[in-house]
Formats: structure tokens, sequence, C-alpha cells
DNA sequence: CAGTCTTGTGAACGGCGTTCACCGTAAACG
DNA sequence: CGTTTACGGTGAACGCCGTTCACAAGACTG
């Protein structure tokens, strides 16, 4: 904004360099199932683990940097499963990329427990404000609008909601990109929240661990889930299609 | 079980100090906020690190120890609540001791991540037997089987339900006192685990604070959540007062 | 009493986040 | 051009951490 172009001087790309290739050792360690600390990234980057403290405040921040890059990488893949599905289709585009969702977390645990399961620390600027630009948020709300704008499924009026609400929606501090919905249909923020509510209620048990194993494997909850919220977007008639394709994308990964 | 009485040496009886005295010291040190460590809890004992290693194996199973513990304790405060009001309104009971279970989870933020929120070792076998024996699930199970006696409210089949469904219902792993329910009416299992998935949705990402903090101050979504799963349980008629008794435990924390 | 088993200790190892004094070198300046 | 400055790195150190191990003192057992 403020800097139209980027004269990027010779000592600035460098040091952008730099940070890139911290991001990128460090989810080389998360891959490799090794803890993620200062000294390990350090290591794997021929440095020492002093230098990093030039670039990152201290751990907390490394790992909320982390976390934000980890969000933007997954929300490619969650696009992508729904790019696999038309335009003309959106309730199975949002599927496709909630499904992509829930399979990501589940290969990919320790990025979802840093990612969306990390008790974001007390006021700790960096992580908030990164929070607020999280990408997976934009992507979902964005996927939610189109199955709206498709069908057109009734949702709260404003004034029916809670003043406290209603705050929240008109002035959201979490990712959402509401610029799209037309003032009388804000409620379909609302809507938002309580689906991603839903949505990450079985995902973080499932992934914790705090849930029968067989649940977890066959996806069952998830599904059904899924199938319960449906109808609130008016998709009754769909949900049969819809759980056959969230059942081919769960058989996919562990078969 | 195989031990009728229990003609517990001075010794056993010694030992059996120490381990409550581990857990209390652990708890004090989560509750005055610091870190919770083996030298920590041993210099809050005046012991040294090495002694804990004689009633536990290692770190992780501490943390198992006192997750468990902690479950019991907050489970007591869960069923205080919920016998403030009379057998008779199952569901305002069933009601308190939710909303108890939330405003609990948000004073003991590091306590609920500790018992809630933690990723549940892979195998590990402490955890997991405990886990099995979680007393906070069955007080919740408990209380919805006593809505379920007043309302009677509709289950599905089992039949109805996916196989593996039907397996994890007969064959529960996970805390739940189901030998009170009918054959007929096993289905009330699966409510069970659909109602405390949408719970554990809410409270967990309030509590992780990745949601509007208004929104997590009011409590709104969390009103929202249990508004929605009522009719489910019978309780479409209910919900006006029962929203009132939550908006008061509510209001009577943060005022 | 002697012997064993239990429960504690202190020292040590390796690893962690973090600080600090120090040093080359690349950029910026006159 | 030379000089100065600031950046990006180092190694050493501090105080934590979990964990191991040899060892000692005490409590039970026969």
């Amino acid at each position: 904004m403020t800097q139209a172009e980027a004269p990027l001087s010779r000592r600035e790309r460098q040091r952008e360099a730099t940070f890139t290739e911290i991001v990128a050792a460090s989810r080389a360690l998360l891959a490799q199932d090794s803890e993620l600390s200062l000294r390990a990234v350090a290591q794997q980057m021929g440095m020492t683990a002093p230098a990093l403290y030039r670039y990152v405040a201290n751990y907390q921040e490394l790992v909320d940097l982390v976390a934000f890059e980890i969000d933007k990488t997954a929300t490619a893949l969650f696009a992508a499963a729904a790019d696999a599905y038309p335009a003309e289709d959106p309730a199975a585009r949002l599927v496709a990329a909630i499904t992509e969702f829930r399979m990501w977390a589940h290969t990919h645990r320790r990025e979802f427990v840093l990612t969306f399961a990390n008790p974001v620390a007390d006021s700790s600027c960096v992580r908030r404000e990164l929070i607020t630009s999280a990408t997976s948020g934009h992507l979902m709300t964005d996927l939610m609008f189109e199955v709206w704008a498709d069908r057109q499924f009734d949702v709260p009026a404003l004034a029916d909601l809670p003043e406290t609400v209603q705050e929240a929606i008109r002035t959201p501090l979490m990712p959402a990109k509401i610029d799209r919905i037309p003032e009388e249909s804000r409620g379909l923020a609302w809507a938002y929240i309580q689906g991603w509510t839903a949505l990450y209620g079985v995902v973080a048990l499932e992934v914790m661990g705090h849930m029968d194993p067989r649940l977890i494997e066959s996806g069952e909850m998830f599904i059904d889930v899924v199938t319960r919220f449906a109808p609130s977007m008016g998709l009754e008639g769909d949900v049969p299609r819809l759980v056959a394709q969230m059942r081919e994308r769960i058989r996919a990964q562990s078969g």
C-alpha cells in the first residue's frame, strides 16, 4: 500500500531469502516429525541459533510465522481440491475444500495443531495480526459465499442477532471477506462462523485423538457434521451426492 | 475388583500420599500459571526431580496423571452446577453442567488445554487407559440420558447408522455409561457424541482464542450451538428459558 | 540381626531459549 | 576514493529442562 513498487535493495533481497529459508527449514523439521526448535532450524540452515534472533524476536514469533505460512500453503491445497469441481457446483467445491481440510489435518497433525490448535498467546501482536489475515478463512468464506449466491438460502437478519454478534459481524477481526456480501445478507457471516465452529469441533477432536479410533478412521462423525449443517445452506437435496463425494475422498486416503 | 479390601501397609499409604501430593503440587503450579515441569513439581514438594521417577515413568505420564485428576475435580464442579436444578428438570441440569464446563474452560485455560486439547500421545497406554474411564464423559452422558428418559426424543435406529458407527457404539472405547440405555435406543450414544463434538468445537475455539474476542466474551456462539442442538433432544419449547439460564450464568462470571 | 527393597540424593549429559560481547563485511556516505 | 556505519554472523555463557545413574539412608522382612 505505502510502497507501490519494491525497489528491493540487495540487502533486502538477501534478508527476504533468509526469511523464506527459515520457514522452509522449519517446515522440513515438522514434516520429518522432528521437534521445532531454534537450534534445530539454525542447524538445518548451517547457522547457529543466536543468528535467528536477527530475524525473529523469540521462539513464539518463529512459531507464529511458520503457522501463518503453513496456513497459506495448506489453503492452496484446499483451493486446488475445490477447483476439481466446476464453478457451477459451489456446493461440491465447498465440500471438497472442507474434506481436504480434514484429510490434511490428519496427514499433518503437527502442522494442524501448530496452526489451528495453538493457544494464541495473549495479545501477541504478531500472531493476532497474522490471524486477522489468515488465508484459509478467506477461502472458506468465499466458497460459502458462492453457495449462497447459488442457492440464496436464508440467513438470519442482522437485527435478529444478539448485539455483540452484530458488532462482530459488522467489523470483523477474524478472517472474512464480507465486502462481497450485500448489507441485508450480512447474517451470512454468522452462518459461516457456525459452520467453521462445527467443522473445527470434529476435526480437532479427531486429530487430538479424543474420539473413538474407529470413528476417526471412518470419518463418519465428520460426514455427519457436514450432513447436519448442509440443510442450513439449502443443500437438503444435495446431501446424498455430497456424502458420496466425501466418502470417496476419505476412502482414497485410507485405501 | 481383585482386591476386595485394602490392607494398605504403612509404605503403601505413604506412597499413595506422595502421589496425591505430586498431583496437588502440579495443580498448584498450573493455577499460578507457572510452567508444569518435573523440576518445578519436585521443588514445590521439597524434593529433587529424579525422585519423581519413582512415581512416574516420564514427563508425559505426569501430564496424563494430572490431566486425569483435573478432569475428576472439574467434573465435580459440573455435577454441582447441575445439582442446583431439580431432578425433575433434566434439561436445566444438562445445560447447567455444559455451561459450567464452558465457564471452567475459560477460567482454567491451562487446565483445559492440558486435559481436553492435548494430543493424546500415540498409544501411550497410560493416557488411553485413563481416558477410557474419564469421568466428565460419564457425567455428561448421564445427564443426557436423563433428558432422554424425560422427553423420549427420537434417536437414530442403530440399523440406520453406518457400520463403523454401530461398532463404535456397541463396544465403546470412550467414556460412556451405556448400560442403562435399552438396546433399541443405543442410538442415543450417537446423539451424545454429536453433542459433545459441537460443544467441544465452540469451547476449544473460544479458549484457543481463534474467534472474535467479542463473541468469546459474550458467549453468544456457545449459546447458539446449544440452541441449535436442543431441538434434537426434544427441547424446542425449552429453548428460551434455557438460553436465559445460560445468559445468567455467563453474566454472573463477567459481571 | 542380616538382607532386601524402597525412596531419596547429587552429579552429570545433552538439549533448549536467550543474552551478550565481539567481529568481519557489505552498504552508505562525504 | 576512503571512512564510517550498520547488518548478519559467531562462540561462550546462563539458567532452565527431561533423563540417567551410582550411591546412600531408611524401612520393611525373615
